[in-house]
RNA sequence: GGCGGCAUAGCCAAGUGGCUAAGGCAGCGGUCUGCAAAACCGUUAUUCUCCGGUUCAAAUCCGGAUGCCGCCUCCA
């Protein structure tokens, strides 16, 4: 089974051929650092993350490039408006990413390089331009000139003319063609600056890219991906610095993810809809976030809501509901279990089935939505087994259990999620649910442990009273073996 | 104005030429239970926005209509 990649320039699905067998390049662009995360950036984050993890658990050595971008007019003002430097504001907004990724089980990729670590090479790329006539430099700010390169919009679907008909370009004197893009800009008094052949300035946007790509992973590599809003102008115009600077087209492939939606509406400031991942992480354990987001395909659109996390959260538990009756099942009995036993119900060739089909849907195209399908039928399974079949021997269920125990495993490490003990899971879910609605836990404890003494004594009129006045407070209560199993809502 | 995308059950969402149209949430009936809950079983789209066409065969391909959305300006 071969890898089948969606690529935004061909806008095919294409089987996935790397540059070096069994390795993958790849880079993704990354944050300007100026704000805190926010669900977008989650979207992109955890989608990268799942092709990252898949390729590996696939076999592949990959390396994973995401940049930071540290230098920018956005943090200048920000850095402006707070009096501080920029580095002030990059490293800690920096640092807030690094914390957010970490709770969404991001894992961090192979290299991170900064911009302001690469002015060196961004002004050797700079010049390389200038050299073959396709970058001007004009008082203090250098240009790209679209016209000089006629492969210009090979990404994005557009062409020359079209745009300059469009005229939603910005007038700017300097520039030979209004839709030239700038590569180096002449700092303003007191802006940071670099020093370079063209005078003290800046980098422009795109340049960085194109620069930090090339020194890592080379002129041509297998994978570029990020949000679908930089497919035109930013990875349009990286692609023509790199191919009119190195004669060779630098990326392969071309991943873009699809955008998240507000209540259907776009986020956006002016709509005062943003959320911040660091906010919607003290509402719903990070899982639930992440599994959003991987419950439908990376590139349609995903409409966030509270609503649409509640299910989530719903969904969620019941996965970690069978992984902690497997685990309470493994716990009981130890040992290898009776392996016959379990193909002799025809689990053991079940879940190895599941298993493929969830490795094969990632192998197309990155399918996250198919593949979860798969992880519910075999949670299914395992509640079939560990709750639903009576007469099925012990020691055959415990062998279904350590199958199942690896089978998820493998999910949990594709996904990024399932990455919690199932008990720590609901202790935190429980506390997270009872913040956000004010509720005491060592009081419903208490009311739960009269509860129990109450059952035993068999006095079940003040029992059922107790489980009113905590379904009252939305608290269900599951009568277990051993103890009593309690979650909110 | 230019470029592109989407339309599948009450809601969310896979499926892009041919087995019974995944899965999740919600609902209903049942099993289990002191009562519950969870779990399991069954059930909820004879049909994929609409109209034409291609084909032995279409949700899936082609043409048209309608509706929604994104990009073209900083944006994941």
């Amino acid at each position: 089974m071969s890898q089948k990649i969606f690529n935004t320039k061909t806008r095919k699905k294409e089987v996935f051929q790397p540059i070096e067998e069994g390795a993958v390049g790849m880079y993704v662009c990354g944050i300007t650092a100026y704000d805190v995360c926010h669900v977008g950036h989650a979207r992109a984050a955890v989608v990268f993350d799942v092709i990252f993890r898949h390729f590996r658990a696939r076999g592949y050595r990959v390396t994973y490039v995401k940049n930071f971008t540290d230098i920018d007019d956005k943090i200048i003002d920000r850095a402006n408006r707070e009096g501080v430097t920029i580095t002030d504001i990059t490293d800690r907004y920096i640092r807030l990413h690094d914390e957010d990724m970490a709770a969404l089980n991001v894992l961090a990729p192979t290299i991170t390089p900064k911009a302001t670590e690469h002015m060196a090479d961004m002004i050797t790329l700079i010049r390389t331009l200038e050299e073959k006539g396709i970058a001007y430099a004009v008082d203090g700010d250098v240009f790209f000139a679209v016209g000089n390169y006629p492969a210009y919009g090979g990404l994005s679907g557009r062409n020359l003319d079209e745009m300059m008909a469009g005229a939603r370009v910005d007038v700017n004197d300097k520039k030979r063609n209004p839709l030239d893009f700038v590569l180096w800009k002449k700092s303003k008094e007191g802006e940071p600056s670099w020093e370079s052949p063209w005078g003290a300035g800046r980098p422009g946007w795109h340049i960085e890219c194109s620069a930090m790509s090339r020194r890592y992973l080379g002129d041509t590599f297998d994978i570029h991906g990020g949000g679908e809003d930089l497919v035109f102008p930013h990875h349009e115009n990286e692609i023509a610095q790199s191919q009119a600077a190195t004669g060779k087209p630098p990326v392969h492939y071309w991943i873009h993810n699809g955008f998240v939606k507000i209540n259907a509406e776009k986020m956006s400031k002016s709509l005062g809809n943003i959320f911040p991942i660091r906010e919607i992480i003290r509402q719903y354990h990070p899982e639930v976030l992440r599994l959003f987001m991987i419950q439908s395909h990376y590139r349609s659109p995903v409409d966030y809501s509270d609503t649409a996390l509640r299910e989530t959260r719903t969904a969620l538990i019941r996965c970690y509901t069978a992984l902690r009756q497997m685990k309470d099942l493994r716990a009981q009995s130890g040992g290898a279990g009776d392996a016959a036993g379990a193909a002799a119900g025809g689990y053991a060739k079940r879940l190895n089935d599941l298993a493929e089909k969830f490795d094969a849907a990632l192998d197309d195209d990155f399918n996250t939505a198919q593949a979860l399908g798969f992880v519910f039928e075999a949670a299914r399974l395992i509640n079939t087994v560990t709750t639903a079949e009576k007469k099925m021997p012990a020691a055959a269920k415990l062998a279904v259990c350590n199958a199942a125990a690896a089978r998820f495993a493998h999910f949990g490490a594709v996904l990024g999620v399932f990455q919690s003990d199932p008990d720590e899971f609901f202790r935190a879910d429980r506390s997270l649910e009872a913040a956000k609605r004010g509720l005491d836990i060592p009081q419903i404890e208490s009311l739960i442990r009269d509860r129990d003494k109450a059952r035993a004594e068999k006095d079940w009129s003040r029992a059922d009273d107790i489980r009113r006045e905590l379904a009252a407070m939305n608290i269900l209560l599951k009568d277990a073996a051993g103890e009593t199993f309690w979650s909110i809502e």
